[in-house]
RNA sequence: GGGCACGUAGCUCAGUUGGCUAGAGCGCCACAUUGACGUUGUGGAAGUCGGGGGUUCGAAUCCCUCCGUGCCCACCA
């Protein structure tokens, strides 16, 4: 078969996928090893297109589970998809208000339906991105994240949690915002430095004897306040405690202060008001004290019917100027100050976070956190970069209960319903499909709300491999990785490891590996909108899929961001390319030999040679992928095939051909490489006449094979030969001067390897005792090059910085090895190498010595 | 306020528990080349390893400190 000079992979992509796909090589099977390799893709948005970061991931976690395949172990790559609840649902509502609709215009059950349809719809877009990646996924286990196997464990375990009492239902101040209508955990909450004021305020005290100043960046919540409060230490307030105040702006209603050692007497005036309602210390502090809890702030972030009436309905911006406004002309304002403080804001649209007092299902997380953090600490799980372990399990120890109530319909629905008769009695059933259900007689209402997505996609390691029966989950449980971005450490991994741990009573991965940001020129997290995202799909379209995967790979490193320009798949491209013109000299050299059994029977010093380098680059790309160094790995393939594969050894056929060396060389090399480019090499495979119908994707990792150390060691003599008289003719601009030599069999035997390689005019025995040109003076040999003295004293100079090079390195190891402390306190391997470098040294300088000296003299005459 | 990471050639990055003259790719310069490949080959130039101090026989690597960059957590009204 005859190839075209250059590989194009878009002519051949889509169909090896097809190949891969429908033969089925994607599915895990033991083939000689008894282990697995199991990961699971972090599931996608359904609804969206796939973005550099998915490429990273693919390119990251598909070099490592076809490295594992290749090792014969059966690797299980789990794709899906997420139904992404939030962030799905905020493009959804978007398109509503395009066409003029809200949410307030369907049913619950109707909006699902919607969303559902318009995801199925665009759910084909990344599916067909995640083939054009290469990701070698068992496409038959696919999961959805609302499939019914993920709902029913869902379930499953949250009624667990609730018969162990790790659910509950309370009201507590909850992150809303008032733009999306939901609430948010801590996490999903941005926080950002905004520059506002701090108002100080006066409140008379209700006996008439003067008055008490509060400091606030919150006006607009001092028309409703529970109390004043001050810390039980403070002295200048001490005799104050007990006593009431008049509120400001709300008429006839005074209220007490009370003291609580929350307050910091060093902040403000020393004296807070206590707003229940609206922040998460107030309300602990009205617990405490027995205060009532007033909602001063709507859903939709107005000012609510509990406040004065002419505050009633405003906006809190709004109203913060109108209270302010109000309190001047009361007179009350004492000061203004210039505050900096840290926001609370929707990470999707930016709207400032009203704390509120909302009834939510929570979890008690200490107790799931506390497990987590043992097992972490036993180094259960490890983790690439080795410092995220730390930083996870100082999240951990200070993690608060985590709402799972999301406000918005499109997500699973929580299976809680509640008697319509008492408002306390909530019981825990699956009908979620029914808007109210009777049990014991008695009528319940479904609970309106769905899960955080993270409740679910929390268990994505055993639901989809089918926990708690199916084989999945016996044999690839728990997951050899968890690759996924260090920005979903908390919201994921952290949730994975709890609820992991929760229901299968084991970590649910063995590893963690975190992949930094795909950033842009300035450092800048690519999104779209800044504009700078790069599309893979482009990249592929112009370079190869192959090269886009190399591209990403090369220079990457666990937990540091990376940036990623178009050019970056040259390099990749290139490589692909290069395989493919091996391939295309192997197959041309191999010729009809059909027949041929690709097994390594080396002859020749280069074939022992090639072997051994063969050999160490598998055994270099094995650790560096069991260490998980991605990036060293494709540097060894890299430069196996280009420098010693390419360069060396193929460079060294054109002399003497062995065809089935070469063909035992290309299937290596094919499998080597097949990680990093499986989409080329693969190509290639399909060409191989000896291979017949099978496919690279499910072969076994070459075994080392032996070769002649000797021989190895005279071909590395022969490189040093050939490297030296390209340098020296560089050097002197000459053009192919004959080399001689005495008494040098193995330059005699090489020769014409040698003067191919080395550009020269012949290898030739010398004739008599007359020897004339330049020595080599690094190889050791006594040969040189036919070159005139006119021309080699143009190298003298050059000969002459050697020298000094080499005198200096000699002074440099004397000193040391001189060095009393060195001697006795530095391990003796190293010690004995110092010494027997010095000798080597001093040999070639010697060498060079009578060189130049040669020179000098022939030039003197 | 607390924590983490990073700073190595013009650019992007390696550099494992301290150990030989600090590496690679790209870019740059020069040259070569008629059959695997110009997506090529050969050779070359280029680095105060962010600054300073310390430990050590020996530091890019360990410690201290300062400077710069990025990120995370918390947030006192």
């Amino acid at each position: 078969m005859k190839l075209p000079s250059a590989y194009q992979p878009e002519k051949y992509e889509g169909d090896i996928y097809a190949l891969w796909e429908n033969s089925g090589v994607f599915k895990p099977s033991n083939r000689g090893h008894d282990d697995y390799y199991s990961l699971t893709l972090p599931p996608p948005n359904a609804n969206g297109d796939l973005h550099m970061g998915h490429a990273l991931t693919v390119a990251i976690e598909d070099s490592l589970v076809r490295y594992h395949r290749l090792q014969g172990k059966a690797a299980l790559y789990v794709p899906g998809a997420d139904h992404a609840g939030f962030e799905t649902w905020v493009v959804y509502e978007k398109k509503l208000a395009q066409e003029g609709k809200s949410r307030f215009d369907y049913s619950r059950e109707e909006l699902y339906r919607q969303v559902w349809d318009f995801v199925q719809k665009n759910k084909h877009n990344f599916e067909a991105q995640l083939r054009a990646l290469g990701a070698s996924v068992d496409w038959t286990r696919f999961t959805f994240t609302l499939d019914n196997k993920v709902i029913g464990t869902s379930y499953q375990t949250f009624k667990k949690m609730w018969e162990d009492g790790l659910i509950y239902r309370g009201s507590r101040i909850v992150n809303y915002c008032t733009f999306h209508g939901t609430s948010f955990s801590d996490i999903e909450v941005v926080h950002e430095e905004e520059k506002t004021n701090l108002w100080h305020i006066a409140y008379p005290l209700a006996d008439g004897s003067g008055e008490v100043v509060i400091a606030t960046t919150r006006p607009e919540t001092k028309v409703g306040q529970a109390a004043l409060m001050v810390n039980p230490k403070d002295k200048r307030y001490k005799h104050l405690v007990g006593k009431e105040v008049q509120q400001p702006l709300v008429p006839d209603k005074n209220i007490k202060i009370i003291a609580d050692e929350y307050v910091n007497m060093d902040f403000g005036t020393g004296v807070v008001t206590v707003t229940p309602g609206h922040d998460p210390n107030d309300y602990e502090v009205a617990r405490r004290n027995n205060l009532p809890m007033l909602e001063l702030i709507t859903t939709e972030g107005k000012l609510s019917n509990n406040v004065p009436q002419e505050f009633r309905g405003m906006t809190v911006t709004v109203a913060r100027q109108t209270v302010v406004e109000a309190l001047k002309k009361k007179g009350l304002l004492r000061k203004v100050e210039d505050y900096t403080h840290s926001v609370g804001k929707c990470y999707k649209c930016g709207t400032v976070i009203e704390p509120l007092l909302r009834e939510q299902w929570f979890v008690k997380m200490q107790p799931l956190a506390t497990r987590a953090i043992e097992e972490l600490k036993a180094g259960k799980i490890d983790f690439y970069p080795k410092n995220k372990k730390d930083q996870i399990i100082r999240y951990l120890s200070e993690l608060k209960d985590w709402n799972i109530s999301r406000q918005i319909p499109w997500g699973i629905p929580i299976p809680a319903f509640q008697n319509t008769e008492d408002a306390s009695d909530w019981i825990f059933d699956a009908r979620v499909h029914e808007e109210s259900i009777e049990v014991d007689g008695k009528s319940y209402k479904r609970d309106p709300d769905v899960f955080d997505t993270w409740f679910s996609s929390g268990q994505w390691p055993y639901v989809t491999l089918d926990y708690p029966s199916g084989d999945d989950f016996k044999s690839h449980y728990p997951l050899s990785l968890m690759e996924t971005g260090f920005d979903i450490l908390y919201q994921w991994v952290a949730r994975m490891i709890m609820l992991g741990l929760y229901v299968t009573g084991e970590v649910p991965f063995k590893t963690v590996y975190l992949h930094g940001m795909i950033v842009d020129k300035s450092g800048q997290k690519q999104s779209k909108s800044k504009g700078n995202v790069s599309s893979p799909l482009e990249i592929i379209s112009e370079y190869g899929s192959d090269a886009l995967r190399i591209g990403i790979l090369n220079g990457q490193s666990p937990g540091n961001n990376q940036l990623f320009m178009p050019s970056k798949a040259t390099g990749g491209r290139n490589f692909a390319n290069k395989l493919w013109n091996i391939a295309r000299f192997v197959e041309d050299k191999v010729g009809d030999n059909h027949h041929l059994k690709s097994t390594p029977t080396p002859s020749s010093r280069a074939d022992h040679w090639i072997l051994s380098r063969l050999n160490h680059a598998s055994t270099e790309i094995s650790k560096a992928f069991e260490a998980y160094r991605i990036s060293e790995a494709y540097e060894v393939i890299y430069s196996f095939v280009w420098h010693d594969l390419a360069d060396w050894y193929i460079e060294a056929s054109k002399v003497q051909t062995n065809p089935s060396m070469l063909a035992y060389l290309l299937d290596s090399t094919l499998k080597l490489s097949h990680p990093f480019a499986p989409f080329v090499t693969e190509t290639i495979w399909q060409t191989l006449a000896w291979e017949g119908d099978s496919i690279l994707a499910d072969q076994l990792w070459p075994r080392p094979v032996q070769f002649n150390a000797l021989a190895v060691a005279e071909f590395k003599s022969v490189i040093g030969v050939i490297t030296e008289a390209r340098h020296i003719t560089k050097a002197l601009g000459v053009g192919r001067p004959k080399l001689y030599f005495n008494s040098a069999p193995l330059i005699e035997e090489e020769g014409i390897l040698i003067t191919l390689l080395g550009r020269l005019g012949g290898a030739l025995k010398a004739q008599g005792s007359e020897r004339k040109g330049l020595k080599l003076t690094n190889s050791g040999y006594d040969a040189w090059l036919d070159i005139d003295n006119l021309a080699a004293m143009n190298y003298l100079s050059s000969l002459r910085e050697k020298q000094v090079v080499r005198q200096e390195t000699i002074k440099r190891l004397q000193a040391r090895v001189s060095n009393p402390s060195y001697a006795s306190k530095a391990p003796k391997a190293l010690v004995e190498q110092s010494h027997a470098q010095i000798e080597e040294e001093k040999q070639l300088l010697t060498s060079l010595d009578t060189e130049i000296k040669k020179i000098v003299k022939a030039i003197e005459i």
